[in-house]
DNA sequence: TTCGAAAGTTCACGATATTGGAACTATTGA
DNA sequence: TCAATAGTTCCAATATCGTGAACTTTCGAA
């Protein structure tokens, strides 16, 4: 069937996009951190980092699951936060060092002033 | 005739309306810093502080004149830059004082890394 | 092995933001 | 009084955001 052929390339396709270190801009990271629900997903990733699944660093429980993706796939975009799959879920962590690197106690200096 | 008194309406109705310090968002503030243009505009304003007129603090010579009208209100309500009329133009400044009171040490850091 | 639940993603669509052209207003200077 | 300057508002075109619906992948249980 030409319908098990399109699941595959799909598939394939599902891969996560990461931007380099040297691509992360400045307007970039305000923009994915323009906003209170990925301000407050930021700084629950800071606080326990390591490890964080997608509903687990939701700012509050009845947000719609398309709402958290959308909010995950900017924030990857912007170079904030890696992803990775594992098993049934996906794994999040914050790139610090890699913030770090181009803009120097920025990140700490946004996320002081949350909550 | 009617037009002249609607002209007079709007007139009056032409006033800057700027958020009180304690009504400044962070959300706000990098929203309205999520943007190149304005960026460079609030960077431009930083050096040069005091007194700027829109045209002055334009990040580029070819912007269109309502598109940086649209950046300056965005600036105005975001509560980051205060504007008043002098003549025949504006006199928009800063407002570092503001900021600093509510997010100490935030807007430097930024504008540490535009340029 | 097959079924179902869990965790996210993609798609579609309405709502909001960005950009710029055109018309308008207010002030200044000739 | 008239023209130039500096900006604003209004409008339309395009791009991006937020969410419900449908879909995919993985895992555990029967």
């Amino acid at each position: 069937m030409n319908y098990v052929k399109r699941q595959r390339i799909l598939t394939l396709m599902v891969q996560f996009v990461h931007p380099a270190t040297e691509d992360i801009t400045l307007a970039g990271v305000l923009s994915a951190l323009a906003d209170p629900m990925r301000l407050r997903i930021v700084s629950n990733l800071l606080q326990k980092n390591g490890c964080m699944s997608c509903s687990e660093a939701a700012p509050c429980p009845d947000i719609a699951k398309s709402t958290l993706s959308h909010h995950f796939r900017i924030l990857r975009e912007a170079g904030l936060v890696r992803t990775s799959k594992i098993g049934v879920g996906h794994r999040n962590i914050l790139r610090t060092d890699d913030i770090e690197t181009r803009f120097p106690g920025l990140l700490n200096r946004i996320l002081e002033f949350v909550d």
